[in-house]
DNA sequence: TAGAAAGATAGATTATTATCTATACACATA
DNA sequence: TATGTGTATAGATAATAATCTATCTTTCTA
């Protein structure tokens, strides 16, 4: 019968067979009666048996109607995996990925865009690098496929998929007296003057807790906005601080002394964030497969941040 | 994909999946290799993704052709079994259905067969009743569909099932002396006039089986080439026979006394008979099952004569 | 009995599919 | 380099599928 039958007939019938009246199906189909009627005396007549039969006003199918819905169900079914399965790897050929930053997250950030657009040359990619109150604005409006964080937001609802590990080190002016000692106990780390980002920041949190737990209490010396004015202080020789270690650049390491203190570096990572509710599309979900697929992928789950 | 492919396509795509090459493709379809170029461009660009790929002069399946050609195959897996389920059930619907038959079996074949166009009112049947050479003619020419024997002929490859009981009776005259008498023993019927078919006939090796049985030898008074001059003759006294009960018409069985003889009746059976290469047909099948499943079918199963 | 509801049939039109001939392009081989 | 093999593209035609409007037929219900 494929020889002679057709997609469009074996729709037709499928929707006879489900709504039980040729008339509702022609409306679902945006068809008139007598086309359903004359496909489906068509269909009938290639075939060579009746497909429904009529008592008063209602239709049944027959027993060779019944099994030729099932049938038609089922050649559709084939059909939409088939259709589906391609969709989704062709979305690996062709498509967009946005992506958004904070600054320090932007050190290693294009590395491994850049890795994955290797993979997938068609995809085109985005990157912007901006604050983190901007990120997280853009996070509200659902207007990328997927955030870097160092700290996943408490007040938007995400999913947070830890894909990196970010250590914070404790970074001193080369000629520092501290630079060249071994063990540095909190004790005396806490009379050096400090170096701090804003309150509220993740990094700044994460250090204040971390001395807390030994019963001590930093005062900053100086709070700055960004951590490139950090640095500038503490080769100006104003303080110490700690950063993450992806806030050096390449060619930073040697311009600082990482000062050897218990308890640092304090162990944190780094976050691909995306909105609850968004469903991801093929491409994000294959890049953030990649991150989790990559050698330094940290063992743990998503976090999702609690809901308001 | 359903609402822009056609059966054709895939038809197309398939058979150069199998083949491996557009050319071979075309000649096995009858087509030119444009047609079959176009229309797997066609396809291709329907779905979005190629589905063949070139090197040097060969062709090879993508990924994506091989899930397509695979998928194409289950649909007409499908396709194919719900046309030859129908096919099948039609063939019940309409049909013909020939049969012969011996003249002896003519006596309960007609009804066999009423009862089974009134469950499949749209077959149409014919029944031959001639002599068992004829019959046994027909079937070396496998010209009918089933032929009714009482006894399989053993120099023709046949299959032949047992369908119904098939008793040989004693028959005399009404007023002969030992019309009334139970349990005759088989040397005082031996004494009696017999009156046989002629050698060769199954009913007269049966009878003359059960005499040799007992050391008796019959020798018969008068031989005659039909059932219906052997019923004469006992009438006008010329001696007594046995016979198929079968042989006794629905207004006969007052005519004739029937012998309460040791032995008798001898138990055989009527065959439902056809060469045995021939593949039955959906009706022939469905009379041969329905003959079974009546309450006097015997229990046994059919028997093949030997192969020469 | 009249009217409504549901499917069937006739006639016609439009859109789409299927296919062909002719030719171009690419690759392999002697 | 010439030739043969295999697929791709252009242009055109014929056949078929799909659909509509108008109307008919059958059944049901008030």
């Amino acid at each position: 019968m494929r020889h002679h039958t057709t997609f469009r007939q074996l729709e037709i019938f499928e929707a006879i067979a489900r709504l039980g009246s040729f008339t509702r199906a022609s409306e679902e189909l945006f068809l008139t009666q007598p086309t359903v009627s004359m496909q489906m005396k068509k269909l009938a007549d290639m075939i060579g048996v009746p497909l429904v039969e009529q008592v008063g006003k209602k239709i049944h199918l027959t027993p060779d109607g019944r099994e030729l819905a099932q049938a038609t169900r089922e050649i559709f079914s084939i059909l939409d995996r088939y259709t589906m399965s391609v969709d989704e790897r062709r979305g690996l050929k062709q498509g967009k990925l946005s992506l958004m930053a904070i600054t320090t997250a932007s050190y290693f950030a294009p590395r491994l865009l850049g890795e994955f657009v290797k993979l997938y040359p068609g995809i085109d990619v985005s990157l912007r690098v901006t604050n983190k109150e901007q990120v997280l604005a853009s996070i509200a409006d659902n207007l990328d496929d997927l955030y870097f964080l160092g700290q996943p937001p408490e007040d938007i609802d995400v999913i947070a998929t830890p894909i990196m590990d970010n250590p914070i080190i404790v970074l001193a002016a080369p000629d520092h007296p501290l630079a060249h000692k071994k063990n540095i106990n909190l004790e005396r780390l806490a009379r050096e003057p400090w170096l701090m980002r804003e309150r509220g920041s993740g990094t700044r949190i994460a250090i204040e807790r971390r001395f807390a737990e030994n019963g001590i209490t930093i005062h900053p010396r100086l709070e700055l906005g960004s951590n490139e004015a950090i640095k500038q202080a503490i080769l100006a020789g104003l303080g110490i601080s700690a950063l993450s270690r992806h806030a050096l650049t390449l060619n930073q390491p040697d311009q600082f002394a990482v000062l050897d203190v218990e308890g640092f570096p304090i162990l944190r990572h780094w976050y691909a964030v995306y909105p609850a509710g968004r469903q991801l599309s093929v491409v994000a979900r294959a890049f953030l497969d990649y991150l989790l697929g990559r050698e330094e992928s940290p063992p743990t789950s998503p976090v999702t941040s609690s809901t308001p």
